[in-house]
DNA sequence: TGCCTTTGTCAACGACTGTTGGCAAATAGT
DNA sequence: ACTATTTGCCAACAGTCGTTGACAAAGGCA
């Protein structure tokens, strides 16, 4: 084993270190075109220290790319700014320190590597449906959601992975009240 | 040179194997995880075939990702009808045979290639852009046009990319219905 | 002090990548 | 039929990838 009993070892700062870095690396450049030796140029020390501490670069993307969307309960926020309280919860998430969060990360490889779209449709399903659910006739929930999905990762992938001009450029009031519409009518399934 | 002065030369259908291989494993692998050697194996060809009819791997993938969306004038569609008409475009095209124009080979690849980012910004500003500039105010056609891209984009990659199961379920008249409604609001600029 | 685990570097491995040059077979032109 | 060009395969290159094992410094503990 490579982990003492206690976490106190001197060694935390490097393996935090690495995964610092590897967030880092893995939202800009995606799973693929992000080597270990990159990782640990940037985290300052060895390539093989990565496959020590994590076993391997899957494992290790596996461990940063875990994104946790922290939705907000929706059977507790008003009937009619559900649309405008998600959209804001993501962009400010996403606009925030730290990757966002890692749904970023997730998005950039997504792509080109079926783990990582796989993953993507699980936390989805773990977390959007189930928030969604609360927010109109459970039955049509998957379809609510599915909705709430192209629009959501549109949004994050034209803004922050593909930096289209004239949506990087939109405010996040405008966008909280232009896609947050959208949110609502998808999310709550009225028309 | 590689090429003669016709194009009745029998090379005319490797050059056409070739280039329908690599549109078919950029669509499904994207750019970095397809090699030259797989599409010389899909294509029945030696990989330096590939070299001397394309002079590289880039410029292969720069010839075959050039998507034309083929945008109907929008000047002379029912004006409440832009969204539905828009949508219904797009899916049908996506859905229909050869990779669909080439857009959805670009957007597995625009992740992580920053040429295929840029080229699907391009295509927008040169093609999208335009083509609303005539269904508003065109002093907004900017900021429509960015709306309509992430929902559009949105929709491409949770159906044909991602393939989120309950965007993959919902039947083309629904996309039709539910997302046009959202096209025909960021299109127009109407509330 | 001596010992043993931990932290780290270094060099190298086998596999893969895009690309190149040489040479056989096929084809076109006359 | 003879020749020159083109089409294709093969082997190899230089580089990079993730990963491994050996071995040197560092630190805790007796």
């Amino acid at each position: 084993m490579t982990k003492p009993k206690g976490s106190t070892a001197k060694s935390d700062r490097t393996r935090l270190a690495i995964e610092s870095a590897a967030r880092e690396l893995f939202a800009s450049y995606g799973f693929e075109r992000t080597t270990v030796r990159e990782i640990a140029r940037v985290a300052g020390i060895d390539a093989s220290m990565i496959i020590r501490y994590f076993g391997s670069k899957d494992a290790l993307f596996a461990l940063v790319a875990m994104p946790d969307l922290r939705l907000p309960d929706l059977g507790e926020v008003d009937r009619g700014k559900i649309g405008e309280t998600l959209v804001r919860h993501f962009i400010e998430q996403w606009e925030g320190s730290e990757g966002g969060g890692g749904l970023p990360i997730l998005l950039r490889s997504a792509s080109s590597n079926d783990d990582a779209a796989k993953k993507l449709a699980e936390i989805f399903a773990a977390q959007v449906l189930p928030a969604l659910a609360r927010a109109g006739d459970p039955a049509t929930a998957a379809n609510r959601a599915g909705l709430v999905a192209t629009q959501i990762l549109g949004l994050a992938l034209t803004r922050y992975v593909l930096k289209l001009p004239p949506v990087v450029a939109m405010s996040i009031e405008q966008l909280v009240d232009d896609v947050g519409a959208t949110i609502q009518r998808y999310g709550t399934g009225e028309r």
